[in-house]
This record gives structure tokens, C-alpha cells and sequence, in this order.
DNA sequence: CATTCGTGAAGACGAAT
DNA sequence: ATTCGATTTCACGAATG
């Protein structure tokens, strides 16, 4: 780590992800007054004047003849879980809210709010005052019951956290959580600090998603030292026989590539050089970063659109030396 | 002058003993 | 637990444009 002033990645995306918790494509309704007027008093179709008729499954009403519908299910059956079996179907199906990994109660639980409000936003009453004190202080105790749940409530705050410090989507926050969990299962934990547990359940939950973030990405968001946690992420891998496969380089050239403000054609130039490099066997035991970092250095050069080996290194996370050795490999192999 | 290149020492890692 | 081989990083100086 250099001692100075470490790069500022404020370009990294923060993916929003807009999806409400349970709602699957949800039909779109419109709900402008005269058309929902118009649809609803309708029962020939608007297109070929066949006769509409209800779809009880769905909810909708559609036409006979050409299938348009005419009138949306509004009601949200979003994703929800299959049932198998009669036993099954009878424990599975609920109201609320789907389970969350990341909540250590699965979401399970009701949530009361700090504010001395009501739900219209009205100051409460010194007596209600007194009596959600009461409740938030049993609501504490029910949900932290165990030193263990207590644990798993700090580990997943954690998670979340990093997991939107480096734009990380929900689910693969939802993925580090069961890693945890089941880490916690298989006692792992004694000897190795939550915090390194939870960044290398995180790390790990990021590759097996297929947008793996670097360890040097992670040391400046984790609470613990690099090599804690790396420590941490090989001795878990190991011991759940995790399915992490050696992260592809190709992963890491668009991120670079936009951090740098470089052009597409250098980007897909980087992994054409990647591809050829893959092929001829170069990258064994080599840092994916480094590979990646030396392939856009070397497309930079081939697209006539320079930048410093020492530019990209520090986007990339990785020293120019490594890119100097990467780099020639890479075109040797492209040449050849 | 900035950038690139080459080199040796030092640290970390995986595999083998 | 230690040792060994490969790799990366750091620091430096030299070459190149």
C-alpha cells in the first residue's frame, strides 16, 4: 500500500436496483381515468370486436379471438415459491414479505420505528411515548435472543454496508449472507474476527456472481487489514468446497477501461488480447487485475489512444511493473 | 522532462515435505 | 510447521521519446 493518496474511485457505478422486494415483472395499468372508464364498461374486443373474456388464472380479461388484453391483473402475484408438494405448499405460503438473507430475523420481524410519530407523521403523546419505549425494548430483546443472533445481526449490517460502498446488487449481499451462515454453522469462526469473515463472505459472494471486485477494492471498505481477510476468504473457500473459479480478467476490463475514460474500441481491443492470452496459456497463477490492467495498456497502445502503464495501475490496483511484464506476454501471444 | 524498461531484494502464496 | 518455486511489489537507475 502506498502511503500516499490512495486513488479516488467516486466514478464506480452505484447500480440502483429499483426492483421492489417481491414484485416480479409487474404488469404495467394505466390508470388514466377515462381509459380505465372506457376498458372497464367494454366487452368486445377493441381490436377485431371478438368477445373478451376472463382469465381467472391471471386475473386478466383478454380477448377470445386475437388474445389482447384488455384488462390487467392488478393484483401483484410476484415471484413467489414453488410448492412441490401439499406439505409445502401449506408451510410455504404466507403473507408479507419474501425472507431476506441480510436481516439476521430473515425479515421476518415487525419493524418499529426510533420516531415518536405516528404513521401520519403526528407527535405522540408522552404516554404512547412511554408505551413504544416499551415495546422498542422488547423488540430489542426478542430480536437479539442469542449471542449468536446477535453476531449474525452485527456480521450482516456489515455486509450491506460494503456491499453499497462498492455498488455491489442486493442479491449478491443476499449470496455473502448465506456464505456467512453457513460459516457460522460449520464453526469457523473461532480464531478469525467477524469483520474478516463477513468481507471474505462478501468477496467470495461477488465472484460467484460473476462481478468480482479485487481484494484491493475491498481493503479500503473492510474494517479489517487485506490480509485478514484474504486469509479469511481462502480458509472459508476451503472449507465449504465453495464454487469460485478463478476470476476471468475480461470481468475487470470495462470497469477499468470506464475509470479511465477510455474508448469501447480500446476496452474490446483488451479483450480480444485477453482471449488470445487465455488461449495460448498465459495466465496461469497471474493476477486477473494485472492481466486485465496490461491488457487495456497494451490496447491503449495498439488503438493509438496512450495511456501510462503508471495511469492505469493505479485504476487497476496494480503496480506498472506487473503491467510491463504482462503486457509484452500479451502481445506476443496475440502476434504469434 | 516524462515515460518506459530492467533488475534485485522482499513479501505473500500454494504446494509439497 | 517449514521449505521451495513462482509471482508481485518496491525502489532505483538507465534508456527512450
Amino acid at each position: 500500500m502506498t502511503g500516499e493518496s490512495p486513488p479516488v474511485r467516486t466514478s464506480e457505478r452505484t447500480r440502483t436496483d429499483t426492483r421492489t422486494p417481491d414484485a416480479g415483472p409487474t404488469r404495467r395499468v394505466d390508470t388514466d381515468s377515462q381509459e380505465q372508464e372506457d376498458e372497464r364498461s367494454r366487452d368486445t374486443c377493441p381490436e377485431c370486436g371478438g368477445d373478451v373474456h376472463a382469465d381467472d388464472q391471471r386475473g386478466d380479461r383478454a380477448c377470445k379471438e386475437c388474445g389482447l388484453v384488455v384488462e390487467a391483473d392488478e393484483v401483484d402475484r410476484g415471484p413467489e415459491w414453488r410448492a412441490y408438494n401439499s406439505s409445502e405448499k401449506r408451510s410455504k405460503s404466507r403473507v408479507g414479505a419474501p425472507e431476506k438473507q441480510t436481516l439476521h430475523d430473515k425479515g421476518l420481524s415487525s419493524v418499529i420505528s426510533w420516531e415518536n410519530r405516528d404513521a401520519y407523521g403526528n407527535a405522540l403523546s408522552a404516554k404512547k411515548r412511554q408505551q413504544m419505549q416499551r415495546l422498542r425494548t422488547w423488540d430489542e430483546r426478542f430480536r437479539s435472543q442469542s449471542a449468536k443472533d446477535r453476531n449474525l445481526k452485527q456480521a450482516l449490517g456489515e455486509v450491506s454496508r460494503m456491499a453499497a460502498a462498492l455498488g455491489l446488487p442486493d442479491d449478491v449481499a443476499e449470496t455473502a449472507s448465506v456464505i456467512y451462515r453457513r460459516a457460522l454453522d460449520e464453526d469457523l469462526l473461532p480464531g478469525r474476527s467477524i469483520e474478516a469473515m463477513t468481507t471474505a463472505a462478501l468477496y467470495a459472494a461477488a465472484r460467484m456472481s460473476n462481478m468480482p471486485r479485487s481484494l484491493d477494492e475491498f481493503a479500503p471498505v473492510s474494517r479489517v487489514e487485506q490480509q485478514e481477510f484474504a486469509r479469511a476468504y481462502r480458509y472459508t473457500a476451503k472449507e465449504l468446497g465453495l464454487a469460485v473459479e478463478p476470476a476471468d480478467p475480461k470481468q475487470y476490463v470495462p470497469r477499468i477501461a470506464s475509470d479511465l475514460d477510455l474508448p469501447d474500441s480500446v476496452a474490446s481491443q483488451a479483450e480480444r488480447l485477453l482471449e488470445a492470452g487465455r488461449d495460448k496459456g498465459i495466465y496461469s497463477g497471474k493476477s486477473p487485475v494485472g492481466l486485465a490492467a496490461a491488457a487495456i495498456y497494451a490496447a491503449s497502445v495498439l488503438e493509438n489512444d496512450r495511456v501510462t502503464q503508471r495511469t492505469v495501475g493505479e485504476a487497476a490496483n496494480v503496480c506498472a511493473v506487473t503491467i510491463r511484464n504482462r503486457y509484452r506476454e500479451l502481445l506476443d501471444a496475440a502476434e504469434a
